[in-house]
RNA sequence: GGCGGGUUGGCGGAGAGGUUACGCAGCGGAUUGCAAAUCCGUGAAGACCGGUUCGAUUCCGGUACCCGCCUCCA
């Protein structure tokens, strides 16, 4: 059999994926700097290596994986997020302001990756309750030569590590002819950056040998890493924007570190997201965070369920620029509820799993999977697999039933021969419902009066109304439905009698 | 300037050196008081130029265009 398969960025190549331990994989992911909302480039690699993480588990088992995806909670975006609090008339310590901060950022990350369908890592270590494992990391490496300290900075000797350079393909030399390095007259070559740096008084600060500071950005992940995943692992993940100089970095400080380690064995990096064909950006007006799509503030101006976030994600392989488009949500949303109507009833089977895991074993080919979700969408008899499938990807059922936004219980009665159904997302309010369904009724008596006079005027009058109000009207042979859809009005109904 | 990625049918988007991807839209049909929905069927592609091969959209080289990174960034 077939195992799983990777493109690893360090070869560039495809590789048979074969973890050190089958007992415990490792894969350590880096994680937001929490001073903000999640944006929807954050989203991609959760929901990427979200899935990656559950084909984990489902080949190696639940719990012989280890997953770590870290919080960047000390960085001088915080720091200056914070300044600007207080100067807005917060009067507490800047620390406090801070912890504050990142404290409620991280619930809200919490809250917006959940609503992706996103599990949690199996740790999600905070930078600032592993400053001694930097400070000794920062230490072994001066002790080894590798760093060195100059004005309370400790900086990384680029020129001591042979092989700098080899993840992104560049080299040293290059990147100073390309001249766009920061000269700081401390550094003892361009390219060195920092371990440590000095923090003043009204900055967060840590005690260490080089005074009070604080650390660097990159030397978190080496020490977490280390730390709760050991000198080697299996596989790293991120987007590819922080290839370098963010993970060229982190090789460089782990392996000078730990040399017989070998830190990670396999670099997965998910390209970046468009929107509307556009790099997201404030000054286009196409910057959204993933609550704004939850709560329909966004350029398409609709509530975008998680599930159909997640959808689209992974509607492109995670190697290529996903481009986020309201068509391409739409489309997801019809998709899922489409599924979702073909499936809430049915109790899962996994016998169809191989239609769509070998995809997934193939580097992670979320869209060709969901290509063999089409297929099975398409097979009555194999609606089953499909709920499988569904719940598989994170397309849940809690409590057995399609998310709300998806549901379409539909409110069924007898009335003469008509089945009357009302479908609705979980938002709507009862007392809508039960206009909707009284209408239905309605609908089903003049229809069948209608037969006999010929005289199908009230009956479209009355669909007119309904269409009007922002309500899509199905009208089987021996069936009414009514779909209010985004545009429902309740009061438009309740003035026509 | 250096490094990397991309270019597939009207749109979105995959795999695979030779056999239908798939979805949406379109078209034809069934069904329907009408319409929608639904079901069945169906046409349509591989930026350009070379090379390797019995055969390439798929491998190799070049050209063009697009995008990203090299500065905080997922």
């Amino acid at each position: 059999m077939t195992g799983i398969r990777l493109h690893n960025t360090l070869t560039r190549r495809k590789e048979d994926f074969a973890p050190l331990d089958p007992e415990n994989v490792r894969m350590y992911v880096c994680g937001p700097t929490v001073y903000d909302r999640a944006h929807l480039g954050n989203a991609r690699p959760v929901v990427v290596f979200d899935v990656l993480f559950r084909l984990l588990r489902h080949v190696y088992g639940a719990e012989h994986v280890t997953y770590v995806r870290n919080f960047t909670d000390v960085d001088d975006k915080i720091n200056a997020r914070a300044a600007e609090m207080r100067s807005a008339g917060d009067a507490r310590p800047l620390e406090a302001i801070i912890r504050a901060l990142t404290d409620e950022t991280i619930r809200w990350y919490h809250d917006d990756m959940d609503a992706l369908g996103a599990l949690r890592p199996s740790a999600e270590p905070r930078a600032t309750e592993w400053i001694g494992a930097m400070v000794a990391m920062t230490r072994d490496l001066i002790a080894k030569g590798h760093a060195y300290e100059r004005d309370g900075h400790v900086l990384f000797r680029v020129r001591s590590y042979k092989d700098y350079g080899r993840l992104s393909g560049r080299s040293v030399d290059d990147m100073i002819a390309g001249a766009r390095v920061e000269v700081a007259p401390f550094k003892e070559d361009p390219m060195d950056f920092v371990l440590w740096k000095p923090s003043t008084p009204d900055l967060p600060g840590w005690d260490s040998p080089w005074g009070r500071g604080r650390p660097g950005w990159h030397i978190e992940c080496s020490a977490m890493a280390r730390e709760l995943l050991g000198e080697t692992f299996d596989i790293h993940g991120g987007g590819i924007d922080l290839q370098f100089p963010h993970h060229e970095n982190e090789i460089a400080q782990s392996i000078c570190a730990h040399p017989e380690g070998g830190f990670a064995r396999v670099w997965l990096h998910n390209e970046m997201l468009l929107v509307e064909g556009r790099k997201m950006s404030k000054s286009l007006g196409n910057f959204f965070t993933v609550r704004d799509l939850l709560e329909g503030n966004w350029s398409g101006g609709w509530k975008v369920p998680g599930e159909v976030i997640r959808f689209v994600y992974l509607s492109t392989h995670y190697s290529k620029p996903m481009d986020w488009t309201e068509e391409k949500a739409r489309q997801a949303m019809e998709t899922l509820t489409d599924w979702y109507s073909k499936t809430e009833d049915l109790d899962a089977d996994s016998q169809g799993r191989w239609a769509f895991l070998l995809n997934l074993f193939n580097d992670l080919d979320t869209a060709g999977a969901i290509g063999k979700m089409h297929d099975l969408a398409r097979d009555v008899a194999r609606h089953p697999e499909l709920k499988y499938a569904m719940e598989w990807f994170g397309f849940g059922f809690p409590d057995r039933l399609a998310p709300d936004a998806f549901r379409v219980k539909m409110a069924t009665e007898n009335n003469g021969a008509d089945i009357v159904r009302v479908s609705w997302a979980g938002s709507l309010s009862p007392s809508a419902k039960r206009i909707l369904m009284s209408k239905a009724h309605m609908l089903s008596s003049l229809r069948a009066a209608a037969k006999e006079t010929k005289d199908f005027a009230p009956v479209d009058a009355l669909k007119s109304s309904l269409v009007a109000a922002g309500v899509e009207v199905r009208m089987a042979k021996n069936e009414i439905g009514l779909v209010p859809g985004p545009d429902f009005d309740p009061a438009k109904l309740e003035a026509l009698k």
